[in-house]
DNA sequence: CAGTGGTCTAGACCACGTG
DNA sequence: ACGTGGTCTAGACCACTGC
């Protein structure tokens, strides 16, 4: 299986000296191996060749496809077990699970979650859901709304926007029935895996709906984050508003 | 300059074979290139020895000193530079300057920023704050107010408490003086070099005093940011309690 | 024991920055 | 022209996993 649209690899060739567009062999392979992932050709939870393999289906050298891979494990895309081999990153592993969720409990252990949808229906998108999903204005959206407790207590209201033309058949039964986080269920139901997120976080005043579904008083100050997910490519694939109760809780993050 | 404390490294020794505390040759350069750090063998913005010459230094090939390098480097402790070489990471660059600040205009450029010393005082730590910073209960802290505004608008009320042993001569006075980031004041006066640092964030309600200092109504909702940063060992320098405006701005971060 | 990723080496050549 | 980091290769050996 000749995959061969890399540049030219005889001995001296000057790859590209100079040139504006010059592009390292690893980062090539990198590509490619994005590529397969990105068709499916190896699924989440599943291993990939080994480095050996694919060296020789590449036809170059093993430290080559390493360092391709050294960056996608970097980039929290395959996982490396020593004497077993490359995986493909997923949400549904203890791990990783609920990789994106950063509110913690102020002390004590993690809690016990459940969840509460509140709607699930098809709409047409609005013009800033369009925007962050990328989509032409008014194509159709799933619109999902839920109520995350933790340790019974209402904690995060979540305002959910998917394409709708990727996620066909998500209806509020399905969800209702499903257990776990929602990513693991679109890597497995509907073959969309979430690779990484931005987020935009403000502290507001509590309206009277989320008051409501939160049982807080109204003007109770609550984090609000919008979260743009996105799949292999930088595709948009999840635009997400939630709204997080942090009197007992609090959201964590590291700089480097 | 034989600095020896590496394992055995003789062409076929066993390098702690099965031994329960193996680590790699990479690891113990790397380790060694963090003590140099750490006592300030090289200052922040200045070059470290080339690859070759520490491969020379440590009786290793120049591969495995740049593995340690590039762990370094993607800890952002050092910076790469190619053609020109290796240096050690600053908070008084261009590039990295602001490193820690993560509040971002909604839209437009960002803004123009200024910093007002409310206050500057040595005091004896508060338990919690002893906790945070390592200290003994009770040890001096220097406590630093102030506000920083964004284009003449007060935006964030920083309450920061440094060790009092380390910070000796920080003043009002000094600190009026200073253009720029805390942090490269750190590092130029006070031999300080933060690395990393942890974020716990909540929505609260702003009181009286933040409310009058930041020009809101008192229950006005603010971001309340609690920071512990890091020097060199994970020994930390600094804790921060921030309360940031987020009407025109909002925290962003990036998941992965 | 075989197969996987992990470490280490040595050497060649390229790209970049600076004289 | 030289020195720096960056890429690529080939080969040896180690550590971990599972049969």
């Amino acid at each position: 299986m000749p995959d061969i649209p890399l540049s030219d690899r005889s001995p001296g060739a000057p790859r590209a000296a100079g040139s504006a567009a010059f592009s390292p062999l690893y980062q090539q392979i990198k590509g490619l191996l994005l590529q397969s992932l990105d068709r499916g050709e190896w699924k989440p939870g599943e291993a990939i060749p080994s480095e050996f393999d694919l060296a020789a289906r590449f036809q170059v050298s093993q430290g080559t496809v390493r360092k391709a891979i050294d960056e996608l494990a970097a980039e929290n895309l395959l996982l490396r077990r020593q004497g077993k081999g490359t995986f493909v990153a997923t949400h549904n592993e203890a791990r990783v699970r609920y990789r994106f969720l950063r509110l913690t409990p102020d002390e004590g252990r993690p809690p016990v979650s459940g969840s509460r949808i509140l709607e699930c229906r098809r709409v047409k998108s609005a013009p800033d859901v369009a925007r962050l999903l990328d989509l032409r204005m008014s194509e159709t959206v799933v619109n999902l709304r839920r109520v995350l407790s933790f340790d019974q207590v209402p904690t995060i209201l979540d305002d959910i926007w998917l394409p709708g033309a990727v996620f066909r058949g998500l209806t509020a039964e399905s969800l209702a029935r499903y257990r776990g986080p929602l990513y693991a269920l679109f890597e497995s139901e509907f073959g969309v895996s979430m690779v990484r997120a931005e987020e935009k976080i403000k502290a507001v005043r509590a309206g009277a709906e989320p008051a409501e579904l939160l049982q807080v008083p109204e003007g109770e100050p609550l984090l609000q984050v919008e979260r743009v997910s996105y799949t292999y490519g930088d595709r948009p694939m999840e635009l997400r508003r939630g709204l997080y109760l942090t009197e007992h809780f609090h959201y964590r993050n590291s700089l480097n």
